[in-house]
DNA sequence: GATGAATGAGTTTTCATTCAT
DNA sequence: CATGAATGAAAACTCATTCAT
């Protein structure tokens, strides 16, 4: 994937392998204990054992599942951050409205992603909630140096990056694809609300 | 509960019923349909049919835990409203200190609120539903009424009213009790960034 | 009871203790092992230690019970015999009669005495078979003393004395209070049927 | 199966699948409240789980129960009227005898059949009794017929009817295969008993 | 990869029964 | 007698997983 070449703004149908993505609605409506490896194989359109065949075990099917998101997540954020120029601001504004995007069109992603956390192998949840970490820190360097700059007017770097990805994740838990707002007017108001966040004064 | 007496700042050890708090703690470790009967029985310190005699089933459990963590919730904003004064700036700012608050000392009981939401029966949804509704209502009052009298700038009072509520609510995925800062340190810092939320302009 | 009195007609309303009422309409519609002691405690009127205040466990019930409804048989059968003639024919006609009449009257109680004799302790049943086989030998002696005496040509008294008595008890199985035909007319109409079968030939 | 094949008069040991058979003795011992799904797999020589792979649920199980049992029954009286003559007498003795066979070999199917008719779901109920009125049909509609012609003498040819499927069935609740008299004698003289409720008179 | 059969260990829930008040 | 709290044992049923074909 080269770099800057913008495909982090689309989104298709579907991305992810079968058993991933019927694995991923079955989580989001009924948890990861109260999803059975038979409706697993049943979403999946695979036997029981069929399934098996792919995953060894249901633990790895999460653990496939959450790497995946996490994983195109964090490409995306690359990419945008590959494709727009030096600046903070510029670093900045691209790098939220791939957050928002994300969190607007892969809702149920996002909320598998951090509601299924706790149901991780210790060994699987370390390399996920690294994974999340990473992202984190793209945002974070971003606004310190911003800050550092002068281009923030923020005197709390570390909360306020914090405050703009809890901005930008919280757009999961209530965005609707037949809401009032077009996506792209939404991504500007929200972007307006993230650049609020880091110019705030005391 | 007087109006303005305060005590909605004030967080004790305990305020659930064992049951519930034995529940809750159970529910944030490992889902609804992760933690079984058995493990809420041992939590409570009851045996399974003891458990019974005070709740019908698993899903009253979650039912009874959810609205009581959200009307507790209610009744503290109503009181931080009721401690203030009239105008929009202080109205905001109380609201946003309990949000912060409540979210910082009980950022378990706010997990489990939004995670296992999914786990209720259609009917106990619409009813918790209702209060976390009656929540954010309270939330957009504030802002809307700010916003027409020119104490707040932003041009989208709604979305700025989502968003504030949201970085309220995302305190709880990541507030730890031994962190470098004071909570009342971290609630005057937030409410900076809030007030960036409803301050920003185009 | 005065013998002979023609008691052993009149069937009232209710004539158990309330405990025994509902236990009997519970084991009927559910069985011994389907009805609880809680709804037997909620048919009686009473809660579940004050049902344990007038019998031992559940097994006692069913015994008092069974107990009553076979000693009310057994008392209403002599008393049709002690109150006809001598001879055969007259006795015959008696307790068919009055078996019959119970088997309409009380058909809840016959079901539940056939049905549930298996659910007795081995001492309760046997207790229980003992009534039982008194009244079949009521019966057996009035068909062999009537085939001795020439008054029934049936050359198998022993057969025929266990036919008639399935035909009584049969009628438990089929008989409705609003059906076409009167009680009395019931009644006639299956005493023809009864001395056909002491009154076959080969 | 050819009309009049004969083999309504034969009984073999085993002629249930083994769960079912296993069912039979489990709900004739103990009733189906009493009987367990445990001990069902043990009689069939399965684990819990192994059970319901074949039947979805215990209910089921009765169901498939009752429906084999008046299936097979149905199945032996339609043969037994199809291997013999026209003549209400020939197709009465006919199916009498094959009524009383069942119940002498069948005594256990005969009794779960009637007894746990309570414990079917209405839906399943329906569905069995209707296979048990047809079976009533069968032996009225050879009893009106003789009754019309001539044949039978009895005034009452539907009590009379009721009253020989009585005595047939009830063969099931005495009958002991080490008797003193065999199937054939028993046979020859309840069916003297039977022709004697078709030939009363007032 | 599908099918069908199987299972140990677990699930939620109910049972009959008891006891202090 | 009622109330309320409690319990060991067992109920019906489901789970993730395996294996032979």
């Amino acid at each position: 994937m080269a770099a800057g070449d913008g495909t982090w703004r689309e989104y298709d149908a579907v991305e992810l392998p079968r058993v991933l993505q019927g694995a991923l609605e079955a989580f989001a409506e009924q948890g990861y204990h109260g999803a059975s490896i038979r409706e697993l194989a049943a979403r999946a359109g695979l036997s029981v054992p069929g399934l098996y065949h792919h995953h060894a075990s249901k633990q790895d099917i999460l653990r496939a599942l959450l790497d995946a998101v996490l994983t195109d997540l964090l490409r995306r954020c690359t990419d945008a951050l590959a494709s727009t120029g030096d600046h903070p601001a510029e670093r900045f504004d691209a790098l939220v409205e791939c957050l928002l995007r994300f969190h607007m069109f892969r809702t149920e992603h996002a909320f598998v992603a951090t509601s299924e956390l706790r149901s991780l192998t210790p060994a699987n949840r370390e390399h996920v909630v690294g994974l999340r970490d990473a992202l984190q820190h793209l945002l974070d360097d971003v606004v310190e140096e911003g800050a550092a700059d002068g281009t923030f007017t923020t005197p709390y770097p570390k909360a306020a990056s914090r405050g703009v990805a809890t901005l930008c994740l919280g757009v999961a838990s209530w965005y609707r694809p037949d809401g009032p707002l077009s996506p792209d007017e939404l991504v500007r108001r929200h972007l307006t609300l993230a650049r609020g966040i880091v110019n705030g004064r005391d």
